[in-house]
DNA sequence: TGCCTTGTTCGAGTTGTGTCGAACAATATG
DNA sequence: CATATTGTTCGACACAACTCGAACAAGGCA
């Protein structure tokens, strides 16, 4: 499988950040993501389906949120903290400090 | 008229926030007010027309990210800045300093 | 009282977004 | 090669959200 394209930093949106963190699934997606460093897809299933998550992933990955590397069958999904800190500083931090 | 109610603090939700925060008209709103302080609905209409707006400031409000003071005819509204906060530290301040 | 200003509310229309099953693609593994 | 594992893609559906005109309410003012 081809690898994904993961957008430039200087392209960043700030609505479109928002919005992808703006749902329940993803916001825990990208909270898990924070603690554990890296986790491929079928980790992060809850009860949801594949495909209710391969479409929150496609999301924070167009958002410039998380990366996704390719390894085998797999997919690892870190977020793009550096990235991400650069173009908006303390917004993520912000958000994963937050109830 | 009778006085909004405003949310309490420890109510906020994160997701509300970012949802209200992800909208191009409302943080072209919520910029402004950082701005200027304080503002009534009508210095903050550009285009867009007087219902639209309403809706917006409704959202902000429910959100707990603006509170509105009605003075006579006037609604004058301002950002719940130190409630923001303390509830969610850094958010606000990052999202205004965003680019 | 009559009129203007300021905003809200209502209803309809349109678009956007999340959810999910089914089919498909790619990679391991026996 | 056959099969299981991991994810994506597609299509359809439901629901939430944005937009906007029209009608309404409340204040200020002549």
């Amino acid at each position: 499988m081809a690898a994904y394209d993961h957008p430039d930093p200087a392209t960043f949106e700030l609505t479109v950040v928002l919005r992808a963190l703006a749902d329940p699934a993803r916001l825990e997606i990208v909270r898990h993501l924070a603690r554990v460093g890296e986790a491929n897809c079928a980790t992060l299933i809850g009860t949801r389906p594949k495909s209710s998550m391969s479409h929150h992933f496609q999301v924070l990955r167009d958002s410039g949120i998380l990366r996704t590397r390719i390894e085998g069958a797999q997919h690892r999904n870190s977020l793009r903290r550096e990235e991400l800190d650069t173009r908006f500083p303390g917004l993520l931090t912000a958000v994963l400090n937050a109830p």
